[in-house]
DNA sequence: GAATGAATTCAACGAGCGTTGAGATCTTTA
DNA sequence: TAAAGATCTCAACGCTCGTTGAATTCATTC
C-alpha cells in the first residue's frame, strides 16, 4: 500500500493458490476427508506437494477452508421466508434438489456429507455452520415454539435423501428425477416445518 | 468329522477369534472404515495385529464380516407387514429409534452409515443388502406400483435421521428422546409408505 | 543492475499403515 | 509319549502419508 517502501515480487499472481483450492474442494467431496491426500491434489493441481502446506498450512485448514457451505443461506431463507407459508416446503424442496442437477453443486453437497461421517472436527464445524447460517435463521422466520426441532427434522430428510441417492446409489432414488423426488419430499418438508409435529400428516 | 484320521488340536477354543470380531466391529462402528486400524483393533483385543490378518484375510474381508444389517429383516417384516397397514409407519417408527436406545444398536447404525460413506466397496455391499432385505420385501409386502420408490423414500428418513442425530449430533435431535423422534416421523413413514405420493401429506 | 522476497521445487524426515513369513507355544489325538 | 496342527507372537517388508527446511527461480522495486 505504502508507495515506496516495500520491495520484491507482489503476491497474488499466478493463480496457483486457487488452483490448488479449487482442486481440493474437488477432491474432498469426491474421496472424503481421509482419503484426500496433499499428494493427489498436487498431482492434480499440477503443482508440488510442499506447495500445498506452504499455502494453507496443515490438512484440516485446507479443509476449513476449501469446504464452504453448499448453498448460499441468504438467498435461500430469503425466497422461503417471505414466500407464502403454505408453500415453503415444496420451494425448500425445489431449491435442494435443484442444487443436485449439477455436477458441481451435488459434489458440493456429498463432500460435505462425506467429510461430516469421516472427520469428528468437520462434523463439528458443519454441525456448527449449518445450524448457525441455516436451521437456526429458518427456526426464528418460522415462529412456533418447537421451531428449532422442525427445521432439524426438514435438514435430516434433506440429508438422508443425499445420502442414499448420491452416495450409496439406492434405487429408484439415484435414477429418480429431480421433479419427481422434490415432488416427494415437498409435502413432507412442509409437514415437518408446518404441520402438526406429532399427529397424523395432514394438509388440505 | 471323520473319528480317527486327524490328529492335532480341534479349533474353536479360545474365542479369541470372536473377540476380534467385537472389538472389530466396535472400532468400524466408531472410527468407520479408514480410520480403523488392524493394529488399533489387536491392541485393543489384546492380540497381536498378525492374528486378526491370520484370521480374516485383508481389511476388506474383516469388515465384510463384522458389518452385518443393524436389524434382523425377518422379524421386523413380518410385524410391519402382519400389522394393520394404517399404522405401519409408526411401528416402523418405533421399531428403528428402540433400536438406538442401547449403545450397541447406536454403534451398528452408526458403523453402517459411516462405513457406507467413506467405502466405496462398502457402500455397494451396504446398497445390495438392505436393499435385498429390507426394501425389495417391505416393497413387495405393500403392493403398489410405486412400491420401490415408496420404501427407498422412507429408507432415506430413516438414514438422515440417524446420521444428523448420532453422526453429526445436530441439536435437538441429538438429545430429544426416541419416543418424541418416533412420533416426529412416524407419520412421515406412513405417507411414503401409504399416502399419495406426489400430493399432500394428507391422513385422516 | 543489484537487492528483495514471494513463488516454487527438491529431498528427506518420521510415523503409521496393511501384510507376510518364520518360528514358538500348547492342546489334542494317535 | 510322539506326532500334528491350530493358535499366537516377533520381526520385518514396502508403501504412503503429512510435514519441514533448504535451495532455486523470477518478477518487482530501488
Amino acid at each position: 500500500m505504502t508507495p515506496a517502501s516495500r520491495a520484491g515480487r507482489r503476491p497474488g499472481d499466478s493463480g496457483t493458490r486457487e488452483a490448488i483450492l479449487h482442486t481440493a474442494r474437488r477432491h474432498f467431496a469426491d474421496l472424503g476427508y481421509d482419503r484426500t491426500t496433499l499428494r493427489g491434489i498436487a498431482a492434480d493441481a499440477g503443482v508440488d506437494v510442499a506447495l500445498v502446506s506452504h499455502y494453507f498450512g496443515p490438512k484440516q485448514r485446507l479443509f476449513a477452508e476449501a469446504a464452504p457451505l453448499p448453498l448460499e443461506p441468504e438467498p435461500l431463507l430469503a425466497d422461503l421466508l417471505e414466500g407464502p407459508r403454505e408453500t415453503i416446503g415444496h420451494r425448500l424442496a425445489a431449491r435442494v434438489l435443484s442444487q443436485t442437477e449439477t455436477a458441481e453443486g451435488q459434489q458440493k453437497i456429498t463432500g460435505l456429507i462425506r467429510a461430516a461421517a469421516s472427520e469428528e472436527l468437520a462434523a463439528r464445524q458443519i454441525r456448527e455452520r449449518v445450524t448457525e447460517a441455516l436451521l437456526l435463521p429458518l427456526a426464528e422466520g418460522l415462529g412456533s415454539p418447537d421451531a428449532r426441532l422442525r427445521a432439524a427434522l426438514a435438514g435430516s430428510q434433506i440429508v438422508g435423501l443425499m445420502m442414499t441417492r448420491h452416495i450409496v446409489g439406492v434405487e429408484p432414488l439415484a435414477t429418480s428425477s429431480a421433479q419427481t423426488l422434490a415432488a416427494a419430499i415437498g409435502p413432507v418438508l412442509q409437514h415437518y416445518l408446518t404441520g402438526p409435529l406429532a399427529g397424523p400428516v395432514t394438509t388440505p
